[in-house]
DNA sequence: GTTTTCATGTAACCCGTTACATGATTCA
DNA sequence: TGAATCATGTAACGGGTTACATGAAAAC
């Protein structure tokens, strides 16, 4: 009857934490903000909102009536029901934030708890980095592990295919280092130039980085 | 009542061509071979096993009796149940092999057509990776629209995300194109060496590849 | 002789989608 | 006025996992 979904509870809270919305926003920002990794349909988000208002960490409200016509056309389109973060959801999602636990570092989990850092403490910023790291570390140990024991018996395509994987996941490993480095160092990221090496534990060949804009880094959530 | 479940039932038909095997050996392979991508549980594989075998694909032979002890006990743990494929069965995965849908652009499923390419013709190769290849494309359109309708009002968090993302994507589709050329021009891939230009229309700012074993390409399976 | 690993299975549940039903608002 | 989009919801199903139950063979 409850339906907890952990990830998409988190986002919901998150995202009306920054401001009220209606279900149908709601559903869009999922998809885009924190998107590209999962869509969210209508059928999971509002049963979603049901049990959230039901546990009190939401309350609907009327969607606001044609008062100031001028700015209901224009930016907001008039709801029917917005959803409104209310004390003790907002304090619930604090809680949720502060919490790191062995789930936060799983893929689609790691992403929405990224999604959320501009509201999260740098140590636990940290400590979900570091967590999610070592996760694909042990990820590659394994690859790596049953790639030794089956080469030879692999045709061309499973080999490339298992090569494929393993790149993608120690690319994203080299992405944690920086963002970690950013963190450790203080300042925002993005901006880091030519001479970095980042002294990457994971086998990696130092690369050459930082000439054209979309180039570096690597891929994420699964 | 029947478990249809596409990938799973594809990937089990692909392997017992290969050779016969039995369902605990079946799942290993599932999840190192094609694995990175999925990993399927016992409660997933054995109902799929029963289906298949009441489809007349497969037919469960009794474990060889430990006739041979020294082969059994070396090299194959004596099962229980092995499951081979009937030839209704061959025929069916043949068919599953030639048939290209927009099901197959997609992520898992794709991954599990690759992993079999080996046993696909080339003109099905080539409509697969182009046809995940522009699915990548359109996925990049809609992350690059929606980027600039909403950029300015995300935190750098975000944005990193996103950017991240589409790297991700990016980097696919770069990986794509060596395959697709590779599948052109006739030979097996993974010997390119410096000059390669490829024409990428996503932005490919041509790379170093080729001097140490696991550096270049990308990420796969979302 | 006990613990590990191999091996097979099932029932309950979980998370989510699809397809449908419904209706208000905006736009051409 | 009729089509597109906004907006909310639900019932049925789908595909998968978890936890459990069971037992044989191998390794120590």
């Amino acid at each position: 009857m409850s339906r907890r979904s952990g990830i998409l509870e988190f986002a919901v809270l998150g995202l009306l934490r920054e401001s009220p919305m209606h279900g149908y926003e709601l559903r869009k920002r999922l998809n885009t903000s924190l998107g590209v990794f999962r869509a969210f349909s209508y059928g999971t988000l509002y049963p979603c909102l049901k049990t959230l208002v039901a546990s009190g960490w939401l309350i609907e409200e009327p969607g606001s009536a044609p008062e100031d016509a001028r700015a209901a056309s224009l930016a907001g389109r008039r709801a029917k029901i917005v959803y409104r973060l209310t004390a003790e959801g907002k304090e619930h999602f604090e809680e949720l934030l502060a919490h790191t636990g062995p789930d936060a570092w799983e893929d689609e989990h790691f992403a929405a708890r990224f999604a959320f850092f501009g509201q999260t403490s740098r140590d636990v910023r940290m400590r979900v980095l570091e967590g999610r790291r070592s996760r694909l570390e042990e990820r590659l140990e394994k690859m790596r592990a049953s790639l030794a024991r089956t080469r030879e018996r692999l045709d061309d395509y499973t080999l490339e295919l298992q090569r494929h994987g393993m790149e993608s996941v120690e690319r994203e490993v080299r992405w944690l280092n920086e963002l970690i480095e950013s963190e450790r160092t203080g300042r925002d990221m993005r901006n880091a130039s030519a001479p970095q090496d980042t002294s990457g534990e994971t086998g990696g060949t130092p690369r050459d980085r930082g000439s054209s804009r979309t180039d570096p880094s690597d891929d994420t959530a699964k």
